[in-house]
DNA sequence: TATTATCCTACTAGTCCGATAGGTTATTGG
DNA sequence: CCAATAACCTATCGGACTAGTAGGATAATA
């Protein structure tokens, strides 16, 4: 299952990403708009923030802002920073990589064999779908 | 991520596919084989068994045992009983859908947009996929 | 200097996962 | 008939994680 956290930050871009202007939106404007509880929405602007994904300014008239042009915000970014790895096991991530403990020849296991298409074919999806794509 | 009962599962499955007769294999056995824990193991082939994967015998030479062709049996079908739903939310889901309570378009829902695509992408890997396939 | 809005830490209720414990039921061999 | 075997079933449990909430600290603006 998809995280609120991820399902929200995503929500929380693209509404950034369709902001005519550049300027810092609050919280509590995003908040509204998408229907996302204020407080969990803020812890969740500040991942992307302490991620490089979005900007931030206090004070009237602050709020957060996207660093990037969206097309060069792939999803897999953002999926890695709320999510985690795109991978459904360690031993098919290709950063985050660990051995299982109790499988002796990865190349001959079922599970391994199958989490690597999906994971694939997952990591194509978010690969070619960058948050402009996500915008229109 | 990927629970240890589907895991485990599948790797039990195949260790079932990849036997010479159809005679019952006990608990034990695959336990041995595979590393698992016997009593999560038991729970996991009971779920098997009363989903119609698997048949089972009791007393002495019992265990359990592949009631189908292993080529008959579709990853979609293991992944959803051992699993839960493929897609990663209930509102892209084929099954099991169900509407977000947060989102008024889901046309114009980015999480929707993407999740569709992810959910497409690994269907058509568990549906292409069978326990034969896994075994060889 | 008061207001605004982000920043940060800590806490919590609830849920799920992975596993364990212990007894019951059915089948088989002697 | 009886003992051994192995599946069946229920209940429990610690730990981790989720989805928040609370409350104050910090920085920028008017």
């Amino acid at each position: 299952m998809l995280s609120k956290k991820t399902k929200y930050g995503i929500k929380a871009l693209t509404f950034l990403a369709r902001q005519e202007t550049k300027n810092p939106v609050s919280i509590a404007t995003i908040s509204k708009s998408e229907n996302i509880s204020v407080k969990f929405l803020e812890s969740i602007l500040l991942t992307l923030r302490k991620n490089g994904i979005l900007g931030s300014k206090k004070g009237i008239g602050g709020g957060y802002y996207l660093i990037k042009n969206p097309k060069d915000i792939p999803m897999t970014m953002v999926m890695r920073v709320l999510e985690g790895p795109i991978a459904m096991m360690p031993c098919v991530s290709l950063n985050y990589y660990e051995k299982c403990d109790d499988c002796p020849d990865e190349d001959k296991c079922a599970v391994h064999i199958l989490m690597i298409q999906v994971r694939d074919n997952s990591l194509k999806v978010f690969r070619n779908t960058t948050l402009a794509d996500l915008s229109n």
